[in-house]
Parts: C-alpha cells; structure tokens; sequence
RNA sequence: GCCGCGGUGCUGGAAUUGGUAGACAGGCAGGACUUAAAAUCCUGUUCCCUUUUUGGGAGUGUGGGUUCGAGUCCCACCCGCGGCACCA
C-alpha cells in the first residue's frame, strides 16, 4: 500500500474493505485452538429483501465474527444463498417466468443490503445452493448415502400440499395441519418417495444432544421428536378358532408390562395385516362388512386434518380373540383407530384401569375394567384411570412389587416363556425426501424397468463393493451398510446411481412450465432428458423426476464453506470421492465444527436435526471428522413490528431495514437492533430506541474531534477515567462471549457519559490517543463505519481499524485502592463508606462503628457483625 | 395434558450468579438557549408517608420457606409465550 486513503463515508468504508479484502480469511487455521467459525443460518433470497429479522442475526454474527478477528483468532465469517425451493418456483409460476431468473436478482439485491450493513462476510466462499458447481456436490453426498443402504423407495400415504402439488415430510406439517411454506391445508396422497433412514441415527442423535451447548429449548424439541419410549414387546397368540388367517400372534410395544395383568382386549391399527388377513377369511359376512367400512372410514379421516378428531375414540370388534400369555385368558381383539400404524407394533395390549386412552374405549364399549396397581400409600384420593407407578395388586406371583422392578421381572419372565422382550421404540419416521417439483436439485438415479423384472438392485452388480470399500475400509461399518441392504433391497430393483464422474446432474432448463396433477415433477414432461440407458444393462431406462427437497442444500453448506475457495475453476472436472477425502476433509478437520450458529428457532427439528443427521452419517463412513455440526447454537429472537404483531404484508407493518440506513445510518440500525433487547428474546421495532442511539454516536463522533483539534485541550490520563476503560474492556469481552450484545453497547454508553462529563468539566481528554484509539476498537465491532472514519480522518491512522488488535487487558489495572462499602443492618442498607481494600475485620468494625448513620440502629444493643471481604458489611441487631 | 422459556418502574430492559434492585435507553415533567419551534444541554422521575431537608416505610406475578442477607435458592400456586400432543 503506497497511498494513503483517508476514509470519510461510508461509501469510502465499504469500498475500501471490499478492494483490499480484509474480512477474508485467505488462510487455513493452523491451529484449530486458534479459530472461530462463526455462522448465521443462510438466507432464502426472496424478492422482498432482507428484513429486521436477517439484520438482527447477521448483525449479531457480525459483531462476534469482528470481535474475534481482532482478538487474533483466524474467522471464518461466510455467507451464502439457499436459493432452491419452493417460494422462487411458486413466484416464478404465478408470474410466468423461471427461478432461474429471478433467483440471481434476488440475490444481488441481498447482497447489496449486506454489503449497506456493514457486514464482514468473506466473500470469496460465496455459493448459492442453485450452483451447478454446488449441488454437483450435494448429488454425490446423495449417492454417497444412497450406497451406504440409507436410501429406499417406497410407496406411501405422504402428506401432500393442493397448492405447491408436492409431497411433504413431516416436519414440513405444521401443527394446524397446514404447509409451513405456503399455510395451504395438508392432504394425503399415496406417491412413490424417496425414503431417507434417519431413524437409523435415532440414538447417536438423541444421546449426542447431551454433548451439544445448544438452548435447552431446542435439544428438548429434538429429544421430543426423535421420542424414544423403553418397553417391552408382548406377544399374544391368536386363537383362531378354525380360521384361515396367515397371522398367528399379534406384538404389542408396552412402556408398562407391569400392568399386563390389567390388560382386558388387544387393539389393533386399521392398518395392521392382522385386518387384511381377517378381510381374507371366512369370518361372517355381516362383521367381515362392518370392518371393512370401519377401514374405509379410519383411511378417509387421513386426509382430514388429525387434530381434529382428536379424543373421541371409536372402533369396531373384529370377532376373534387372543390369549393372554401370562393368565392364558381369552381377551377380544378390537381394531381401532386411535391406535397407529406405524408406532409401536401398530398394535396395543388395552390396560383401561392405568391408561386415560384405554379406559375411554373401554368406558364406551364396555369392556371391563380390571385394577391391577394401586397407588403408593403416600398418593392420596382415588383417580380412575391410574396411570402412575404404584404397588402390583390382581396380578398373581408380581403381586406387592412396585412397578419399576415389575416392569424389570415381568418382561424377564416373558423373554423365559419365549412371549416378549426388552424393547425400545421411537417416534422419528424416516424422512421423505422426494419433492415433485423442478425448482430443486434432480435426483441422480435410474431407473431400468428391465432390471427390476429381473430383481436387480444396485448392490448385486460387480462394482458395488468396490464402491463401498472406496467410501471406507471400515470392514464394522461395511459390514452395518450391507445389513442395511438386506432390509432395504426389495424396495430398490432395479434403480441406479449416477457415475460420480456425470455429476453433476444438471436441472434442465425450461422457459415455462406447469405443474401437474398427478403428483409427477414437471421433469417427467421432459422426455429427452428423463430417457437415459441403463448404467447396469444399457437398455433404455428413466431418470428419477422428483427433485431434493430445499433442506438438502442447507443440510451440508457449513462444510461448503470450509473449502469453497478451492472451488475456483467452474468448470473444474475432480474425481469427487478422491477430491473429498484428500481436499475437504483435511480442511474439515481445520475448521469443524461451526463454533457459532445463529439463527431462528424454527428451524429446530427441520434444518438442525437434518444437518446433524448427515454429519452423523458420513462421520460413520470417515467422510467427516467431527459427529457434530454446530458446537454452540444461540437462537435470535423474532422482530416483531412496532404494534407487537408479526410483520406482514397484509398487515401493512412491516418496517425494511433500507429505509432506517437511508433515514439514519447503517451504524445507528445496527446499534439499535443489538441494544434493543437481549439477542434471544422476541422484541417490538420501536422507533424510540433509534433516537438514544443516533445521539450516542454522533455523542461519539463529536467526542473524538477533541484528537482532531486539540489546540487547547490537555491530553492527559485521568486515574479515574483509565480504570472505568480497563473495566469496560473487562466488561466487552465477558458480554460478548456470552452474545450479551445489549449489555456490552450499554456499558459503552456508559462510559462515553463519564468521559464526555469530564472532558466539559476539565478541558482535558482524560485519555491519551493511545487510550482513546482503545475506546473506538471496542466500539467498532458493532458500529464499523463511524469508527473507521474516526480512525482515518479524525485519529489519522493507517488502514482499517477492522484489521488492528483488541485492546488487551492488564488485570492489575482493574484494581482500585478504594472502594464503596456497602453497610446494612438486619439485611437493609443504611450506609455506604469509602475505604481502602483489604481491610481486617476488626479494621472494618472500627470503621462501621464510627458512623453516625449506624450508630443510631445499634445504640446499646447486641449485635453480630457480618463481613464479607471486600464486597459487604452486614449487622445483625438482636 | 406434557415439555421448555419467561413475569422487575410509564416503556424496552440492567443486576458481577446469594451481597447497594431499577444500570443503559426511551417517554414524561420542569428549566436553560431561542422571537418561536426543532436540535442541544441541565435537573427530576418505583410507590407511599413526612410542610421541606434530614429521614422513614413498602417494593421484583401470588402465598409460604431456607439464609446474617433472596429478583436470584426450595415448596405450592397464578398468568403469558413457544413447542409437542390418541406415540401405547
């Protein structure tokens, strides 16, 4: 650098940071100690811009990613675009144009409003998940799962949204039944899917939570949705009384076998096979009709909203009985459907006496009632049904145990007789990962109609173990992706992976397309891109239609970020497996995990479980080094408009951050949405606030020109005004490790109150330049502007202050001879006094004693004197 | 129903984790400057009692408790927000 820039507008800031590139890490940590990865949660460019809601996270990761680049620490402080989805298609449909077009708009228009907020991104990893260069990696982490036996595809019931014609996971289902994206009420649809096995990662993602600094909140959303239940399985054998049925025992899951004794029916799922059977019998015509319409009635309540019917229970008899493995009693077999297909064995043992469900179905259909725990001697009153542990009674050689150690020797027994078994089962389903829609990563599989008439899977050719061994060498793991095969193969014939070296898959092109209602991607209209041959046989087969949905590119970014300045030759051609294992992963193992996540709480079973889940997996293969993604997670509260309502359209309240920087400046906006509350908190947009904060930097400003002219003033050191900046330095950094944000400005504010009323009273800065430049740096995480043009035109230094070392901290500074001693008598204050540190207690007696104020509460009386050193006296009067 | 978070002045919110409750900011009131307004600056601002100062009393959703001392810990409730919910 030979010319010297003077920095004056902001305009000049950010083109100076951009031109000399000083927020981009153009180095790989050496020390892993020695970096911060600070993430926020990346946006969807949508064509409204940024909101409050992005300023206040991305401000937030500002100032940490800022704060520890001038600590020392190599940041890495990315962002990027997660572009694929379904609002860019829904707007594109509606005004006849592609994403493809509106996409790089948006994004420009985001980056613009980034670069206007002072935001220090390193720019040269930038990536939208839409890239070809990007989602050619997501396609190979897709094929990387698919040959580790994780993904299956099957026929199901799947939620599906009437108004963006696609199927849904479950996650995507809000509570009220409707899409979360769009608000359209959910219906079902039976579709082909691509069926992604997390539940195979249901106890490495519940039990690694533990380890996570994550809110408590959000581990227990995701403990909650991954529901592990211990139990046990029971087996009852069916009496079939000369029937035909291909089913001879029903399984029930029981979290309670202590109460088995109580147990006086079985009751099954409309959907379990136990029905079909029956249906294919030669039971009676007239209840062989009634199940059958009680079928068709549970099946059509599916496409109602579940919620709605939920309590009144119904079900019908189905005619047979089962026996009950300990008593060897006859008990009914009802089907009904407030039990569940797909939890559990889909059926249940009915315990109406110690279950609120069961004793319902049982009130309402008569079945009887039978008490077999009583509730402990300290539990008083009666409540009908009991559902706590208690005492065993009716329930022959158990009888007077508890229900814990029930629980324990009843299954015991069971597993003896050869009737049941320890069991373990979780609410977590497999994740549905098909979308039927274009704007999405395509799927790369084939599929050969010829091969599967043949019932061939991709596993039984002659490459697919040396595949799998070029994955890993882990001989356990191998050996856990081929058991995983053999469950999953049946659902696979005939259906093919991508050559890694045809990656990526590229989304064709379209000027106009319609969505269908059939279920079917607009890509199956395509016809010369979805005829392929058969990698397998060579004859002519189809690619798979369905697209990813928009959580694959988000499930995988905060790697991309780690090595995404490799990715500079667009049209580079790697050989992706040996590219992973040789580039990334060495530069994972120097930048995993994220340190800092920032981000909403919505995401908290969506994005969050989902990133976990594929981080977990390809930890299993060695494909990363670290199980966890995100080390710590803060979460950001919501912005809500100025009449505490959610901002909206419709609403008309919703405040753009553009019009507060063109109003005030990019610094005062910053300001205010970190001082406004604490960061995790939802807040009101109030105006008020931005009012204080203009005054504290112009206050700001105005303060440092007394370096610029300083003619007539003293430049000095006051004792006083140096202690208070050591303990703010003290106070910044506790505040800023704990994203305290609204703490940290209002101690800056603080301060400049005290140095400002000095510098009027006495004509002296009270800080040397020295000092004073300390002041600015712990400003200038949060207001980058003003202190870069404080620190090239006023303080006239070189550079950037963003590039500079933050003030260190000399801890015998921060000690004072004297202090305020706070003295109460029966635990209320009546006094204070300055004394010296370090005082004994008799000193400190002495000294209390010879106060008037206290004086007066002791006069003759007894009294005990409590010190705690250096902190508080307190005087006990009897 | 279950789980999580929270409840502090007129408002947003502080409180070194058991040690001076109300920092910082807004608002409001009074004053200065001004022909006037804006801006700026100064003073006051938890409530009650005391003519005033001095001073005293009460006070962190409610009721108990532990402690020399509780916004903070314990027990029992009330209210608000978020999530889950026929999960056996």
């Amino acid at each position: 650098m030979t010319k010297k820039i003077v920095l004056k507008t902001e305009e000049d800031c950010k083109r100076f940071w951009l031109e000399n590139r000083i927020y981009d890490l153009r180095k790989v940590p050496s020390d892993k100690n020695n970096k911060q990865y600070v993430l926020v949660m990346f946006p969807y460019p949508s064509g409204q811009g940024l909101h409050m809601g992005h300023t206040r996270i991305y401000t937030g990761g500002d100032v940490l990613a800022r704060y520890f680049r001038m600590k020392g620490f190599d940041v890495l402080n990315p962002i990027g675009w997660d572009a694929f989805g379904l609002p860019a298609e829904n707007y594109a449909l509606k005004n006849k144009t592609t994403p493809q077009k509106i996409v790089p708009e948006n994004i420009l228009n985001f980056k613009r409003q980034i670069l206007d907020l002072g935001l220090s991104y390193d720019w040269s990893r930038e990536f939208s998940t839409t890239d070809p260069e990007y989602y050619r990696f997501t396609q190979f982490l897709f094929t990387i799962f698919f040959k580790m036996g994780l993904l299956y595809k099957d026929n199901l019931p799947v939620y599906f949204c009437p108004y963006c014609k696609t199927g849904l996971a479950e996650e995507e289902v809000l509570s009220d039944g409707t899409h979360e994206r769009c608000g359209e009420k959910i219906t079902r649809k039976l579709l082909p899917q691509w069926l992604f096995k997390i539940t195979d990662y249901a106890e490495s993602l519940l039990s690694e939570l533990d380890n996570l600094d994550w809110p408590e909140g959000i581990k227990d959303m995701q403990r909650n949705w991954i529901g592990k239940s211990e139990g046990a399985e029971i087996k009852f054998q069916i009496d079939k009384n000369g029937l035909d049925l291909e089913l001879s025992e029903i399984v029930v899951f029981t979290t309670r076998p202590d109460t088995i004794y109580g147990a006086t029916a079985l009751v099954i799922a409309p959907e379990h096979p136990l029905v079909k059977n029956l249906l294919n019998s030669e039971i009676s015509d007239p209840i062989k009709q009634q199940i059958s319409e009680y079928v068709k009635k549970s099946s059509s309540k599916l496409d109602l909203n579940r919620t709605d019917l939920n309590q009144d229970k119904s079900g019908i008899f189905s005619g047979i009985y089962a026996i009950h493995p300990l008593t060897q009693e006859s008990i009914p077999i009802w089907i009904a459907d407030y039990v569940i297909g797909w939890y559990g064995r889909g059926a249940i043992m009915l315990v109406p006496a110690h279950d609120e469900r069961d004793y319902q179905f049982a009130k309402k259909y008569n079945i009887p009632i039978k008490k077999v725990i009583k509730p402990r001697d300290d539990v008083k009153g009666s409540v009908e049904p009991y559902t706590d542990y208690g005492v065993l009674e009716n329930s022959g050689e158990f009888d007077g145990l508890s229900s814990k150690s029930a629980i324990e020797q009843i299954t015991k027994k069971l597993e003896d007789l050869n009737k049941g078994s320890f069991a373990v089962e979780y609410k977590l389903r497999d994740w549905i990962f098909s979308r039927q829609r274009y704007w999405g990563e395509p799927i790369p599989m084939v599929f050969c109609e010829s091969c599967a008439k043949n019932k061939i899977a991709w596993i039984d050719t002659d490459s697919a173990n040396d595949e799998i061994t070029a994955i890993t060498d882990n001989t356990k793991v191998v050996d856990i992706i081929n058991d995983r095969w053999n469950k999953i193969k049946k659902y696979l014939y005939g259906w093919f992976p991508l050559k890694l070296s045809d990656l990526p898959l590229l989304l064709p092109d379209v000027d106009f397309y319609e969505l269908t209602e059939t279920g079917e991607s607009p890509l199956a209209n395509i016809t010369d891109w979805v005829s392929v041959s058969c990698p397998n046989c060579g004859k002519p087969a189809k690619r798979e239609t369905d697209t990813m949905p928009n959580w694959a590119g988000s499930s995988w970014y905060f790697l991309a970020f780690c090595f995404w300045d490799l990715i500079k030759d667009k049209t580079l051609k790697i050989d992706l497996l040996d590219f992973w294992k040789n580039k990334v992963v060495p530069r994972l193992e120097k930048f995993m995990p994220v340190d800092w996540y920032l981000g909403g709480a919505e995401h908290a079973v969506l994005h969050l479980l989902y990133s976990r889940f594929w981080m977990h997996a390809l930890y299993e293969v060695g494909l990363v080094p670290e199980k966890e993604p995100f080390l710590r997670l803060r979460n950001v509260g919501m912005v809500l408009a100025e009449d505490h309502k959610k901002m909206s359209k419709s609403r008309g309240n919703v405040v753009n951050p553009d019009d507060f920087i063109r109003e005030y400046n990019a610094d005062i906006v910053r300001v205010c949405i970190m001082f406004i509350a604490p960061f995790s908190q939802e807040v009101a947009w109030s105006k008020d606030v931005i009012k204080g904060v203009g005054r504290f930097i112009k206050k700001i400003y105005q303060t440092y020109l007394v370096y610029d002219n300083s003619a007539n003033i003293v430049e000095n050191n006051d004792k006083k005004i140096f202690l208070e900046l050591q303990r703010l330095i003290s106070k910044v950094d506790s505040d800023l490790s704990a994203v305290k944000f609204n703490t940290a400005i209002a101690s800056l504010m603080e301060f400049l109150n005290l140095w400002t009323d000095y510098i009027a009273k006495f004509n002296k800065t009270g800080l040397s330049r020295d000092n004073a430049k300390k002041y600015l740096k712990l400003l200038s995480p949060f207001a980058p502007f003003i202190s870069d043009i404080i620190w090239s035109s006023i303080l006239k230094e070189e550079g950037s202050i963003h590039t500079q070392k933050w003030p260190e901290l000399n801890m015998e500074d921060l000690v004072e001879e004297e202090f305020d001693l706070p003295i109460q008598v029966n635990g209320k204050l009546r006094s204070i006094i300055r004394i010296k540190r370090n005082l004994s207690k008799q000193d400190i007696e002495k000294i209390v004693l010879s106060d008037n104020k206290i004086m007066k509460y002791i006069k003759n009386r007894n009294y005990e004197l409590i010190y705690i050193p250096n902190k508080i006296v307190n005087l006990v009067v009897k």
